[in-house]
Order: structure tokens, then C-alpha cells, then sequence
DNA sequence: TAAAAAATCATACTTTAGGGTGATGCATTC
DNA sequence: GAATGCATCACCCTAAAGTATGATTTTTTA
């Protein structure tokens, strides 16, 4: 059930991807076509922009991995408080945090805005309880969520 | 330094994309150009898999970003190098900014200048070759210096 | 399916960190 | 006694971090 929901899920999503090529194909052939570009040029167009769509989409989908990936490591910890949960995302940007990476240099990784870091760092310290980074790495590691 | 080698990775990936795209472009060219297949079909076949091969990508562009980043965590190396050797001040301010204080509080806790504090850490980065405070307890706790 | 939670982004602002340069005093050492 | 290393401090400037507020979209869950 949940599974066939997910199915689902990336299906409606490579469904959408493919009316949107259909889409996007008929527009270039319409708008394009009447310039002079050499076909490769065109083709070559066309496959920079599928190919960018689809890393869009796969850095997407590939979130849910990643996850998945992580929480196996967070489990070891001892602390079950639900006020001091961090989610996914959050857990992922303080991994990212506590090895050095600024805040750009996270949005780049994670292929979101610098405000959506900020976004997220702030929450994680007011999870934890803290004011700043060094803090919360600290913070994390005396709770088993790092290391 | 770090934000380089990460604009030059994705760079990379980049550029090896587009030169993909090419010689799939040339390889088209030469065996499907023969048969006659609409120019939609063609379009829509680049296009798919182009597509296909972004979403790869992008998937594989976040797992090996999470991989990354759990990679250091092991690797607890001992390094007894001269070269990273730090003053006993400059061990005694590194250890307040892991503890998560402020410049500010480790002046005042030992009774310092803001001042002298931004070149104790000025010094500590560049012995330890990091460029932020974050970056410097990590690669301490790397090196055995801390905890 | 509706509600809650998580993730995303923006704008504007203040604070802290960090880089560069130069300087002083005080030991130790060659 | 000149050189070196350490600790101290100042000034100026830029970059990064952090706060506050409000908003939308997606995902999960009850």
C-alpha cells in the first residue's frame, strides 16, 4: 500500500517529465525551427535542457535515498526526545555543518538557496538549544547524533 | 579553497556531460540519420534520454554528497606533524571555540582582547590549514588535538 | 481527505567571523 | 645582540553567520 503510493509517486512524476518533453519539443519545433541552427546545435540544445531537467529530478528523487541512508546512523542515539528531533534535511545540514562547510557551500551540495540553509540551521538551534554552529556540533556530539 | 575544488567537481561533471552529449550527438548523426524516423520521434528519443541520463546523474551527484560527507567521520587519523603544531594559547583558544563560545567570550573567559583572539584563530587556521572555525575543530579532532 | 510537519525561498536586518596590515613587549636562542 | 617565536593589541574592511518574519509547496500522517 504505502509502497504502491510511492510507486505511484514516481510515476505521476515520470509521466508529468514526459508530457513536459512532448510539450517543450512541440514549442522548440515551432519557435526554434524557424531560425537557422544547425540541427546539432538544436539537438544539442535540446539535450542540455532535458539533461539539467533531469538532474532536477533525480537530485530530487535521490533526496529520499540519501535519507533513508542517513538514519540508520542517528538510530545509535540515546536520546528519543521529540522536542530535540531533528528531521532529514536538518540532520543532513549539521552532518555538513560539523565537517566545515559554510552555509553556501551546503546550498551548493544540497542544490537549495542560502536562505533555505539559514532556514534550516536556525531551527536546528533551536532544537538543540544553542546559539550558533561550534555549539550545535558540540551539542550534537555529547547526544550521539554525530560521531 | 574547499568552495573551488566543489565548483570545479561540478564543473567536471559538466563538462564531461556536454562532451557526452556530443559524441552521442555525432553518433546519432551517423546511424539514425539514416532511417526515417519523424523528426519528433528523433526529438523525443534524445530527449528521454537525455532525461533518463540527468535524473542518473542527479541521483548519483546526492548519494556521493552524503557519502562525502560521513567519509571523514572514520577516518580518525593520528598525525604527529610539526608543521601543524600549535602554541599553547592557541591550543587554549582552540578549545573554547569547540566548546561553541564567541570570540568575544574567549576574550573575556581568559581575560584578553577581541583583538588578540582574531589572531590567535587567524594563526590556528593557517597552521592547520583550514579556513573557518568549524573546518579547525574538525581537522583537530582529526589530528588526536582534541578530545 | 484534511491537518500537521517538513522543505523550500525571500527580504531586511544585526552580529560575528575573518583577512590584512602593522605594531609593541618579552622571552629564548643562535 | 640580532633573530626568532610568542602573546598582545589596534584599525579597517569584507564575508559569513545569525535573527525575524512571512510565505508557498511538498510530504507525511492521523
Amino acid at each position: 500500500m504505502l509502497k504502491s503510493i510511492i510507486v505511484n509517486k514516481k510515476v505521476l512524476v515520470f509521466g508529468a517529465a514526459l508530457a513536459f518533453i512532448l510539450i517543450l519539443v512541440k514549442i522548440f519545433e515551432y519557435f526554434f525551427f524557424h531560425y537557422k541552427f544547425s540541427l546539432e546545435t538544436y539537438l544539442g540544445i535540446i539535450a542540455v535542457i532535458f539533461l539539467i531537467l533531469g538532474i532536477y529530478f533525480g537530485s530530487k528523487l535521490g533526496r529520499k535515498n540519501i535519507v533513508a541512508n542517513i538514519e540508520p546512523q542517528n538510530s545509535a542515539s540515546i536520546n528519543n526526545n521529540t522536542e530535540t528531533d531533528l528531521s532529514g534535511r536538518e540532520l543532513e545540514v549539521l552532518l555538513n555543518i560539523a565537517n566545515g562547510l559554510t552555509n553556501q557551500e551546503i546550498a551548493d551540495k544540497l542544490f537549495v538557496s542560502l536562505n533555505t540553509i539559514k532556514t534550516h540551521t536556525t531551527n536546528i538551534y533551536s532544537k538543540l538549544g544553542v546559539k550558533n554552529r561550534t555549539q550545535a556540533v558540540s551539542k550534537a556530539k555529547a547526544l550521539n547524533l554525530l560521531n
